[in-house]
RNA sequence: GCGCCCGUAGCUCAGUUGGAUAGAGCGUUGGCCUCCGAAGCCAAAGGUCAUAGGUUCGAAUCCUAUCGGGCGCGCCA
């Protein structure tokens, strides 16, 4: 980014945090609960039962002979008690009261649990008119701030994680019945948009037809670091325009509409559900910023330091190993960054009244939103309910592993991604499927070049550096959407093929080939992985079981026969198709991936 | 100087409130289309989980040190 200011989606700012998954998450009140928590709360309940309280531990079996679930807090248990693990493994299988939900609790090893599901309770979960989602008993109001590109230039693929990440994030919050608001906390003001306007006058002024906007913002940005005069004038610029002169305050919506047509026609190409009307600029909070310094001067916490106005808080230490202070007025009077998102808080707090807020931002950021919440917190911005919530990502890197620096515009835009990645997708789909229609091969390979360039985002943990490697991105084999959308193509051809209608499957079935009853074990699991992916924001989780879906489903198709079985051997193995399709298309949906039935 | 994060197969990555034999994909090698879509499946090879100690029934995961990489730290956004 030399020579170019950041935006909120990709600014300087702080520390990368440990890999940290939130815990303890709540089961809700009124027994409506995933498989994963009904076993939980039956263990710990034996647990408590046998005088050794203690998490679970319930999680997906990690080898097929150890069951469909099992689970591993017995043995912590057993050591905070001082009894021995085995023999508390058996006094919990003999107090755990499960019959309803396991036809088998084994103890293993040295205290481990292994449980096998009934079959029946599968067999409830393979109806095809059943709904695949519950939604939460307890439905928070979730604001998520994300993407929040600089309006000063066009977006490129630094851009990419915090929009698809959190487009995601959205989603499924808002499947499991949260209020979500979309927050796009766009770059509009300060420094750039006085170089944007002093470089449009410069250029004379009449210069409407933007349609390299990243253009002309790189020459503004050299210009200002090589030309003194240039970047008075750009200085200038900004204080006119904060001061409400009418001409910049003019040119500068003018640059703010085509920016934000600009994001605008990408989200939708992107399919990611942010509108206009999310759009909450960081110039929407410029009349909040004196009061904002107000009510924290009235709290008594602003400390004077060499002219600027600060608020120190004793646990955060600065390069001397003194107090490091929350800047939020300079000594000429201007507000910064700190002084936005501050105000910015208080507007979630007392506007929107959030119960969470998840920001999805660079991980560089992560000392700035620290500093910034512990401000809030001791100011009384935010209520002692509200949560702010960090979730950050990694930094982009070039193949060579080193930060990806952009020799002066070396970035690649989204829209250059995409093109390239519908082109070769609409290769693959003239090459593998010539039997489509043109339309069809085209649709394919929207849905497929799209998909794939979210997908090889989304399927990372976020925590991770970002490598950034075309060819990686735009991969249509292994684990890609592609693979799970030839999963999801094939079961359509399935039901094309016998002339069937799948909206027409209804009842129960029971699973009894072994890989009939794996395929079944992996379908109960999503409504806990998306509560797991709504607590951590981490879609990977979203992805990782999809694939996994996808293979196991690959693999029963392999084995299982389904439209030459017999006719009760069809029916039930049809359901699972049905029910493996209607996951796919729910997860890939929450994702921002769109399905096709013919590729 | 102070601080944070990371280091897992040739490559790209999963896997952490400590759990059983560390998993995928790509690439490599070898199989599988007269059989519901081969963008697929099966199999093989590939690992001192940076290094050295420590904690304990058990460590990729926790602690300490070292090495390597990245990032941040008073008026940029």
């Amino acid at each position: 980014m030399q020579g170019q200011l950041p935006s909120r989606g990709e600014r300087k700012g702080a520390i990368r945090q440990k890999r940290h998954y939130a815990l303890g998450r709540p089961a809700p009140a009124d027994g409506k609960m995933n498989v994963k928590q009904l076993l939980s709360a039956r263990i710990e309940t034996a647990l408590e039962r046998c005088g050794a309280p203690g998490p679970a531990l319930v999680k997906a079996a990690s080898r097929p002979e150890f069951g469909d679930y099992q689970a591993d807090g017995v043995m912590a248990a057993a050591k905070a008690v001082g009894v021995n693990p085995r023999t508390l493994a058996a006094q919990v299988i003999d107090q755990l009261d499960a019959e309803d939900l396991a036809e088998r609790v084994a103890a293993a090893g040295p205290g481990f649990l292994n449980i096998h599901l009934r079959t029946e309770m599968l067999a409830a979960h393979l109806d095809p008119t059943a709904a695949l989602l519950e939604k939460s008993a307890a439905p928070q109001r979730v604001v998520v701030d994300y993407s929040c590109p600089n309006l000063a230039k066009e977006m490129h693929v630094g851009h990419l994680r915090s929009t698809i990440i959190g487009d995601a994030a959205a989603r499924i919050l808002e499947a499991l019945g949260h209020r979500v608001i979309r927050q796009n906390h766009v770059g509009d003001w300060g420094t750039q948009f006085g170089m944007l306007l002093a470089q449009l006058d410069a250029a004379g002024g009449e210069l409407w037809d933007l349609n390299d906007l990243e253009e002309f913002y790189r020459a503004a940005s050299v210009r200002f670091r090589e030309e003194p005069a240039f970047a008075e004038a750009s200085r200038a610029k900004v204080v006119a325009l904060q001061s409400g002169d009418a001409a910049a305050r003019a040119n500068w919506q003018r640059f703010i509409d085509i920016s934000l047509s600009h994001c605008q026609k990408l989200y939708e190409r992107l399919d990611v559900g942010l509108t206009e009307a999310d759009v909450m600029a960081e110039s929407a909070y410029n009349d909040k910023l004196a009061e904002t310094v107000a009510l924290l001067e009235g709290k008594g916490l602003l400390t004077e330091s060499d002219g600027a106005r600060c608020v120190f808080l004793p646990e955060f230490t600065g390069k001397d190993g003194g107090s490091a202070p929350v800047i939020v007025q300079k000594s000429d009077g201007g507000y910064l960054y700190a002084t936005t998102d501050l105000a910015t808080i208080r507007h979630r707090a007392d506007v929107l009244r959030a119960d969470r807020v998840l920001y999805f931002t660079d991980s560089r950021q992560t000392l700035h939103f620290q500093q910034v919440f512990a401000v809030a917190a001791a100011a009384g911005f935010k209520p002692a309910a509200m949560s702010l919530e960090h979730m950050p990502f990694g930094a982009m890197l070039g193949k060579d592993g080193r930060p990806f620096k952009t020799r002066q515009g070396g970035v690649i835009k989204l829209n250059a991604l995409l093109d390239e990645a519908e082109a070769r997708a609409l290769a693959l789909v003239r090459d593998k499927n010539p039997s489509l229609s043109s339309a069809e091969q085209i649709a394919a390979a929207r849905a497929l070049g799209v998909g794939a360039v979210k997908y090889a985002d989304l399927a990372k943990n976020r925590a991770s550096d970002y490598i950034f490697n075309w060819d990686q991105m735009l991969a249509f084999e292994g684990n890609t959407a592609p693979y799970l959308l030839y999963a999801y193509a094939r079961i359509q051809s399935l039901f094309r093929r016998g002339r069937l209608d799948p909206t027409a499957l209804s009842g129960q079935a029971e699973p009894t080939h072994p890989a009939e009853r794996i395929l079944a074990v992996a379908l109960v699991r999503l409504q806990e992985v998306l509560e797991q992916v709504a607590a951590d924001g981490c879609p990977h989780l979203l992805c990782m079981y999809l694939h996994d879906l996808a293979a196991k489903f690959t693999k029963f198709y392999e084995e299982c026969p389904i439209l030459t079985a017999a006719e009760v051997e069809t029916e039930k193995r049809l359901k699972l198709a049905q029910q493996t399709a209607r996951t796919l298309s729910t997860g890939l949906g929450l994702l921002g991936i769109g399905v096709v039935q013919r590729m």
